[in-house]
This record gives C-alpha cells, sequence and structure tokens, in this order.
DNA sequence: TTTTTAGTTAAGCAAATACTTAACTATTAT
DNA sequence: ATAATAGTTAAGTATTTGCTTAACTAAAAA
C-alpha cells in the first residue's frame, strides 16, 4: 500500500507557522501571491515555495489569471489532522458534553 | 508577550510520524521507554530523544519507578491544534451539523 | 518592441532534524 | 563487590528545511 507523499505529510506541510499563517490567510478567499506575501517579512521566492509545499499535499489549489496566480484554500486533507487529533479529544470535554448530552436524549 | 517552546512547537512534535505513533500508543496508558520502543525499529536513544521531544512540548510526562520510566499522554497541548484546525471545519460538513441542530433546539 | 510586473526556478548556505554508535548514570540482581 | 538492566547523554553524520540572491519565464503596459 503505497502512501503518497500529499497524504502523508500533511503534518509537516502544518509544522511551519508561516504555512499555517497562509492558510489562514486564506480563509478570506483566494488571493494572488504578491498580496499573500505582503504581510510577512520575508522574500517572495521564500513564500512561493511555501506555496509549493502547501500545493504538493493539495492544502491549497492554483489558478491562473494573466501574469497572476491566484491560490485558493482547501481544506479537505486537514480532515486527517482533525481525525488524528480527534482521538484525543476526550480529553478536554467540555465539547463532547454537549455533543454526549444531545446524543443522549436523541438516541 | 513570550511565547514558550511548550505552546508554540507543538505542531512541529506532531509533524514527525514515530512521535505521533508513540503518542497512540500512550494512549493506552502510561508505559516505559523499552516497551514504548519495541514496535520501533529505530534504536532506544533514538525513541529516547523522541521522548524528551514530546517531553519539551508537555504531551507526556514521565515519572520514575525504580530503574524504569514510565512516560504518560498530557494530551491537553494537542488543544492548541485541535482549535486551529476547528477553524476549518466547516468544509467537512457532518459533525457541524449534529451540534448546529442540537444548537438550534437549545438556544 | 522594450520595459515593467508577477511569479517561479536555480544555486547556495546555515541551521535544524532524525538518526547512529559509544560512553555514561542509576538502579536492581547475583 | 560485580554484573546486568533501564535509560539518558554525547558526539558525529547525512539529510532536510527555510531562507537568501540571482537568473529566468510569461503576460501586460508603454
Amino acid at each position: 500500500m503505497s502512501r503518497t507523499a500529499s497524504s502523508t505529510d500533511v503534518f509537516a506541510a502544518i509544522a511551519d507557522p508561516t504555512r499555517r499563517a497562509i492558510l489562514d490567510l486564506l480563509r478570506q478567499g483566494e488571493q494572488p501571491v504578491k498580496q499573500i506575501a505582503q504581510p510577512f517579512k520575508m522574500s517572495l521566492p521564500a513564500i512561493s515555495q511555501h506555496l509549493s509545499v502547501l500545493c504538493e499535499v493539495e492544502l491549497v489549489t492554483q489558478r491562473k489569471k494573466g501574469r497572476q496566480r491566484f491560490y485558493r484554500l482547501n481544506p479537505e486533507p486537514l480532515k486527517q489532522v482533525s481525525d488524528w487529533v480527534n482521538h484525543y479529544e476526550q480529553f478536554w470535554q467540555e465539547k463532547l458534553d454537549i455533543l454526549g448530552d444531545y446524543l443522549e436524549d436523541n438516541p
């Protein structure tokens, strides 16, 4: 069973704070590279490299328009992270309590 | 406002698949190092090093008993990851739908 | 056509990572 | 006391990462 980079390395992709910040930005909607880069102190190539890491794990997609490239969030691979983390969720109870109460009353 | 390593680097700590596997193991309860190391192909020092990374971000705690050291899961720092990922959760709707329905009926 | 703009790709580098083996510390057993 | 066990720490190494500047490609504007 082969594991593709896109499916295995999502955890590595979100390990970098800059890449998480980029994803956070993209929640506002798709944006061209220059606009994505603006809030960061690093060079444009650095951002471009981060974007290709995100692209490889399919956390973002690209759309060309003229000489601009719009990057758009694709959060679906984060489900992997969510699923993994949820195994530990019994340890911060609040949310589960609400859901638990609901399920108890609606079997 | 200083950011401690333990609060900032949880994402980096769980980026490594071996460390995630260790955490998964520890869900069964606390275990001594040798037992933790058993399923892995790498050396004991390698596992020991992974355990200290997990220790630094407080994802595990230590308890000494005789010459053994029992490591125990402390999943609380994962809340950080959970919180971050939840911002993207609107994209895989099922769970939120259940909770949403509940909140709608119980305002 | 020339120049500007938007962005990527290439090359290089310093620092961090994930290991290894060897040496060490502490505790228990003989 | 000596040896075995459980584990960490040290030192070294190959690889990966996150950046940089410089060179490139493609599209739009002059």
